[in-house]
Order: structure tokens, then sequence, then C-alpha cells
DNA sequence: CGATCGGTTGATATGAATCAACGTGCGTGG
DNA sequence: CCACGCACGTTGATTCATATCAACCGATCG
């Protein structure tokens, strides 16, 4: 579990791209699923210092088994990433590169915004260019080109790991599903 | 439950597009991780006759907690389908349309040699174009052209509904992640 | 017999990748 | 303290993969 920070999960393909699966913020698992598996198919990196905290799989499988609490817990929590990961591969397999971007962002800001109070519409976001392209199947190149044209568009201003949302009505226009 | 036939879960997009998330076979849960949601967030759809059955969440959760042989079961069929779920972000987000093909056609291969006995490299495959298509994120005239290429290279030939495999190392060349 | 559906093929358009150059800020070592 | 190298972002030119548009064909079905 990530404590404190912000990380990623990632694989790594033959080619050497790499595809994030899933931005992992204070109070994530790496992987609700990975609970229930031995070997893990993915890499975490950190996106800033971080605090970490390690179960050993066996001790959590084994307290659902008399825990209600626990087990219901760990179940909607592989519904959340369920629920993310398919709406991902939507996004993957249709969506154009603005549409990719937006969706991403307002991913991110609805779960930033659950775990602390957003001010000015600034949301820390500690991604480099290559972290989002990697992250929605396009090239550093063309996310700095699609950022260059929401600002221009006066939509969002992402810049020092501050993403500010100046018109959340056409970034959610964009990323209509 | 899917008891026979095939059939295929997907999600309809607001411009009329279709993402297909997983095809179903015979014996695979509509979707494991619904289990313990209680609002779907995907549709369903036969590719052929089919033959289903189903169950109450309620109860199935309410057994898990006595049984533990039940609890497993459910927990391995939520990671057999992380997995594929997650093989495929990244094949969507980072492979050409030869690739996704390939990877697609590896991918249910494998599922349907371990339901049947494969004769002569013969799978059944009842899809149309436009099925892989949206499963894949491509246009039906691309799969079109990539599958005559396929066939002209003599890589794998699917017409009426039976993928015929004449080179398994050139495709599983083509799909290496 | 005509209509519809699925597949093929060709011409063209377009979105994103690639290649390349440049600027800027920053850390590091001299 | 300076100079250099490096990572990151930006921008322009060009290429490439895939989409789009359109025509055609064969099979199937009412």
């Amino acid at each position: 579990m990530l404590c404190a920070g912000w990380a990623f999960r990632y694989v790594q393909l033959a080619d050497g791209a790499r595809q994030i699966q899933r931005f992992l913020l204070d109070g994530d698992l790496f992987s609700s699923l990975s609970i229930f598996e031995d070997a893990s198919h993915f890499s975490v990196k950190a996106l800033t210092d971080v605090r970490i905290c390690g179960f050993p799989r066996s001790e959590i499988r084994e307290k659902c088994y008399g825990d209600r609490g626990l087990q219901s817990a760990v179940a909607q929590s592989c519904v959340a990433d369920g629920r993310d990961t398919a709406k991902l591969i939507a996004v993957l397999g249709r969506c154009s590169a603005e549409q990719r971007i937006a969706h991403l962002f307002l991913h991110l800001m609805e779960r930033i915004a659950a775990r602390q109070v957003i001010r000015d519409r600034r949301y820390p976001l500690p991604l480099r260019h290559q972290h989002i392209a990697d992250a929605v199947g396009l090239t550093s190149v063309h996310v700095s080109r699609v950022l260059s044209l929401f600002r221009e568009r006066g939509i969002v201003v992402l810049s020092e790991g501050v993403l500010e949302v100046i018109d959340v009505r056409a970034l959610e226009g964009i990323g209509l599903l």
C-alpha cells in the first residue's frame, strides 16, 4: 500500500515501450487483485517521495475469511480498480488524443479531490509529459502539442506539477464517453 | 454465466462506437467482478445461439463467506479477468494493428484450446471483422486488410467462422509483448 | 428478384509518430 | 562561481499508419 506520495503501476513491453496502467495515490493498494496472486506481472515506480507499507498476502487472505468488513472492503477496491480499467480500455480503443488526455485529467481530478480540498481549481499533479504519454498511449511530443492547445483554448494549464482547471465544462465536453 | 455458445461484453460510447471488453466462451461469467457490484456498466451480446444461467449476486456473496473453495474460485476468476484486461490495455496503448490482431488471436486460441480438442490447428471463431475491429480499436476495413496480409504471408486464415493457424511461430513473433 | 450484409479493394484524408533543432532550468563537478 | 551536460518542453517538417469514402462483389434471405 502506498501511504503517502505518488506512484504508478506499469508494464514494460518487449520493444522498451511502457504502458502505465494506473497512477497510485495515497491509500491505494499497488493492485487490489494481486492480493490473490502470488506472482505480480507489473512494476511500480515512485513519482515523488513516498511512504509505503506492506502486508503478507496470505495474512490478508486469511483475515478475509473471518471478517466480512475486510472482505467487502477488498472486494470494493477490486471493483473500483476494475471499473477504471474497463473505462481505460474504452478510452484507449476508441478515443482521440484530446479525449484521452481529457479523460485522464478528469479521472485524476476525481481521485485527488476525494483525498484533499481543492483550492482555486488547482490540482497537484506531479507528472512529466512522458508519464501522460505512457498512460494514454501517445508520444510525449504529441502530449505537449495537445496541452498547448488546451492552454490556448483556456481549458486547463499543466505546469510545475500543478493542473489548473480553467474550464471544467469544456474538459468534460471533450471527455464525453 | 454463459453455459454454451459465444458472446461478448462491451460498452457503447457516446458517439456510437463500441468497445468490446472481452469475448465470452462457455463457462465464463459475464463478469467476475460484477458479483460484487449492484449496477453493471456493460452490455452483453450473443454471437451464436447461447445457453445462459443466472445466480442472484447476494446468494453467491453469501456462500463465499462459508466456503473457502468457492471464494478462492471467485477470486481466481477475478484475477484471470484482471490479467487479461491489463494485457489488453498494453495492447491497445502500444501495439500496431497487426500486433493487436495477433494478440487477440493468440489470446482466444489459448482460451478455446482450454475447452476443446483442436484438430488441424482449426479454431472455431464466429466473429465478423467488425467484432475484431471493436475489440482491438480498429476499423473493419483495416481489419480486412490486415487479415489479407496474414493470409498472403501464410500465417493464419480466418473464414467461415474458423481460424486456421498455419504458422503459430510467425503469429507469436508478431504478437510479442 | 431485389435488398441487405459482409468482405475486398482503391483513392484520398488525417491524426499522430518521428526526426530534428532549439531553449531553458538545474544539478554537478571543476 | 562558472561551465558543462542533461532532462524537459516546444516547435517545425516530414512520414507513416490508419481512417474515411466509395465502389463493387458474392452470398443469403425474404
